[in-house]
DNA sequence: ATGGGCACCTGGCTGC
DNA sequence: TGCAGCCAGGTGCCCA
């Protein structure tokens, strides 16, 4: 899936033919995403106009005159703005077509994406209401996150990928961080000197903001709202990199799983 | 409280 | 050509 870069990605693209436009009816070709949707979903939300469309963690969170939408792209999902009786393809789960006859249509092969109404506060929903702080906020920094990370006897790698700890960082962010603070995804996360967390912090932010900028990361199938590949996989210096050098000193970029996900880094820059 | 492992899915690639 | 096995941008839940 789609990190934060991604869906912020998609955020961007989407929200200019979204906003003010009403969701003249909903589509759903199939229900069964990691959440299924209720068969009274569609009315809940059809006829209702799009006030604001905002990001929390990788949820986007499109307000409606009445409560919210939420929506994850899971690990292969996408959203894409075409018109309203453009044919369906393969995987086209849901559509929600405005009055416009522009139709913003939801993607997603292996369909671990959701979407889901509320009538409450998104922010408050189960799902988001425990998550940590946004890691592009001044909410995390070296503080928060030294005293996040206290006692914590897990690996520094799979705790930046905690969205208890910071919300955003996915399986590509969090080795490329590690590699710009210089740090080895193996070391306990309570064991960081004070030194190495604030470069983790200054590094995952930097890290997201670039890629941010670069329209996100396509290793397969991401695809940005108007159907183009994110362009920072040129800037990656270690993901799916085992075995090319280094591009800071040439020495094999090694590669290692940790919690199920495969971890890259360069044995001589990180310590 | 913390950490580890599994589950949910489809599709693309590799190697026999 | 076919098929088994492995891997993939996530994360909730269950168990020790």
């Amino acid at each position: 899936m789609p990190e934060l870069p991604e869906v912020e990605t998609t955020r961007r693209g989407i929200a200019p033919a979204v906003l003010d436009r009403t969701i003249e009816r909903v589509v759903v070709r199939e229900p069964r995403l990691r959440w299924r949707i209720p068969r009274s979903f569609a009315a809940a939300v059809g006829g209702q106009a799009i006030r604001n469309l905002r990001r929390r963690a990788k949820y986007l969170i499109f307000d409606l005159e009445r409560g919210a939408l939420i929506l994850h792209l899971g690990m292969s999902g996408s959203l894409r703005l075409m018109p309203s009786d453009a044919p369906p393809l393969t995987h086209d789960h849901v559509d929600l077509v405005l009055d416009n006859a522009v139709c913003l249509r939801f993607n997603d092969p292996r369909r671990f994406g959701s979407l889901l109404w509320t009538s409450k506060d998104p922010l408050e929903h189960p799902l988001l209401a425990a998550l940590a702080p946004e890691p592009l906020s001044d909410e995390f920094n070296a503080a928060y996150l030294a005293r996040a990370l206290k006692g914590r006897r897990v690996a520094i790698k799979q705790a930046i990928m905690n969205s208890q700890v910071v919300v955003g960082v996915g399986n590509i962010y969090a080795s490329e961080a590690l590699f710009r603070a210089r740090i080895r995804p193996r070391r306990a996360a309570g064991r960081l000197r004070r030194q190495e967390i604030e470069a983790l912090v200054e590094a995952v932010k930097a890290v997201l903001k670039d890629a941010i900028r670069a329209g996100g990361t396509t290793l397969r199938d991401y695809i940005n709202p108007d159907g183009m590949p994110g362009y920072f996989r040129q800037k990656l210096y270690v993901y799916e990199r085992t075995g090319e050098p280094c591009l800071a000193c040439a020495t094999p970029i090694k590669q290692l799983v940790q919690g199920q996900r495969s971890t890259y880094f360069c044995p001589q820059c990180q310590r």
